[in-house]
DNA sequence: CTCCTTGTTCGATTGTTATCGAAATACAAA
DNA sequence: TTTGTATTTCGATAACAATCGAACAAGGAG
């Protein structure tokens, strides 16, 4: 096995283990179908789990590719990155 | 959210879940190119760690339902199971 | 029956994850 | 400047995961 695919296989992996959680597919799908931005506390409070879980979910979608944030003074808004999933798992939006 | 959903997503967690590790990936692999089944100690020998690793690993993913099984004497047999992949994962086999 | 091969299980170790509440930070509004 | 809101970081905890070698079990070949 050559290092470029052993590296693919790592990056890969990486995707799937930050989708390992139910929370962050229900974090995915809550943006997917309210079709905006959603913030920190919102999800907090829809999916009930405090809100430094969440700031911490947050965090593992991002550095995984998985959504994208925008910054407006103190609030974080999150967004789903499409590119990503295109890329590594075109059918997954559609199927939440 | 309702129940059922919620179990969905449980369950797609754990697929994603089996599938967080670079060697488990390797293993679906190899599988699929080499479009026949394989054992224990081929794969061992092929991705070099032990056998009881690689055990571990095939337990996980017949348990996680992406492969099958076939028992001969002591020897065990593994393959994709394409159905699993199908419903959840349709773009994956062919993106190895 | 004895030996070899295949695979599983066990015990141990080491590292990682999800979670929380509390404390800290950053900014806006009053 | 004080207060309130949004998020992050910290420290702790409890659970789980990957890995190994050793020991074990099961079956085939000689």
């Amino acid at each position: 096995m050559n290092i470029e695919q052993s590296n693919k296989d790592n990056q890969l992996a990486e995707i799937f283990k930050t989708l390992s959680e139910p929370n962050r597919i229900r974090i995915l799908r809550i943006l997917d179908h309210s079709d905006r931005e959603l913030t920190c506390s919102e999800v907090s409070e829809q999916l009930n789990i405090s809100k430094s879980t969440v700031s911490y979910h947050f965090k593992a979608l991002r550095h995984a590719g998985l959504t994208n944030t925008r910054q407006a003074a103190q609030t974080k808004y999150l967004s789903i990155n499409e590119k990503t999933f295109k890329e590594y798992l075109p059918s997954f939006l559609e199927s939440l």
